[in-house]
DNA sequence: ATATAGATTGTCATATTTGACAATCTATAT
DNA sequence: ATATAGATTGTCAAATATGACAATCTATAT
């Protein structure tokens, strides 16, 4: 008899705008007036529905780790059956082919306090280590020849030259930079099949 | 007839310590409270040396991108003239190598907020090219013939694997993660030496 | 229509952070 | 020794952030 409960919905709603306050302001810096103010709520909603701070960072945690993990998922489900590799490098290094690039800000933001927060470093770090496997199959996938530890030191590099530029977006670079990091992560793909 | 200026020495302690704090709070997260006891002294001491919290921020952009460059610098003097490329790799990727590696800490610290700092923003792209412009020296160097855009390319990779395992390092990963990180920079030179 | 679980709003106390300034102490040149 | 610029400490008000809870409104099954 009881009205539907909206919990998931208004959750989902305050998460994601206090994800995008960290990417903006940093996680000291996204104070729940912020959060509440973009979600467009009143602040007494947020302790409502996710309890207090503490609750609030753990929930966010869950929430950022999870969307990328399955952002990433989704990714490698699109790829198409021939030219994945190809197609992995160019939807990662063009900007109008990603889905949603607050994804893995948030994730750096995140990092940056890892030190202070267990709980995040545990999960950001298997999220990370997700991503690292996602490129580690299509590169095994493309070389299936090449060792096994060539190919993990080439999914490092291509992985940490995609976070490093999409962090970088934060200092508006040039168009220039992105492409360029497409080019190097090309490279480290010619120099595995190359060996 | 006054007593000796200590300006430029406690001003000096108080960044030092302000870097410090932002690396393990986050930029909002480094409250002038924190920020004295790091440097071991009282809270006024910070309003006396430094203005308030706008000024204080301001000198600490200045402090962190200054002592990068610095760095960066007299790691381009240190270089030996032979092997210099291999060398240059060598102490980017070995942390007993690395002088300070909170430098580049607080860098990513400030670029996370980058968006709300124009002058941050500003002073930390100019660092950050100054960098990558290191990296493409040596690849110059090395690779004379090489065409300047794959040499910016490669550039820009190996910058990019560098920034992206120094961040990653508040997730404690493994020191497997490093070398693969060198050798994935080596895969990128190899190419380029390929061309 | 109405009882009920949940949504929503409002308010107050407390703790934290910052700004401002007064007061005191201390090294140094004369 | 003493005047002076600077170092250092202490304190208070204002602003901000959070926690807790009471009060009210509303959709829904019966």
């Amino acid at each position: 008899m009881p009205r539907k409960s909206l919990k998931a919905s208004r959750s989902e709603k305050i998460l994601n705008a206090y994800a995008d306050c960290i990417v903006r302001y940093g996680l000291e810096g996204a104070t729940q007036e912020k959060i509440a103010e973009h979600a467009g709520v009143k602040r007494s909603i947020l302790r409502h529905y996710l309890g207090n701070k503490a609750d609030m960072l753990n929930a966010l945690i869950d929430h950022v780790t999870g969307k990328f993990d399955s952002q990433v998922q989704s990714f490698a489900d699109e790829l198409p059956t021939i030219n994945r590799l190809d197609t992995c490098l160019e939807w990662m290094f063009d900007s109008e082919y990603s889905s949603d690039e607050n994804a893995t800000r948030a994730l750096e933001a995140l990092i940056v306090c890892a030190y202070e927060h267990p709980y995040a470093r545990e999960k950001l770090m298997d999220s990370t280590k997700q991503f690292i496997r996602l490129i580690e199959n299509e590169l095994i996938r493309e070389f299936p020849n090449a060792s096994s530890d060539r190919t993990f030191d080439a999914a490092i590099g291509i992985t940490g030259i995609y976070f490093s530029i999409d962090s970088l977006t934060a200092l508006q670079p040039p168009d220039e930079w992105w492409s360029a990091s497409k080019r190097a992560a090309h490279m480290i793909v010619h120099s595995l099949g190359a060996s």
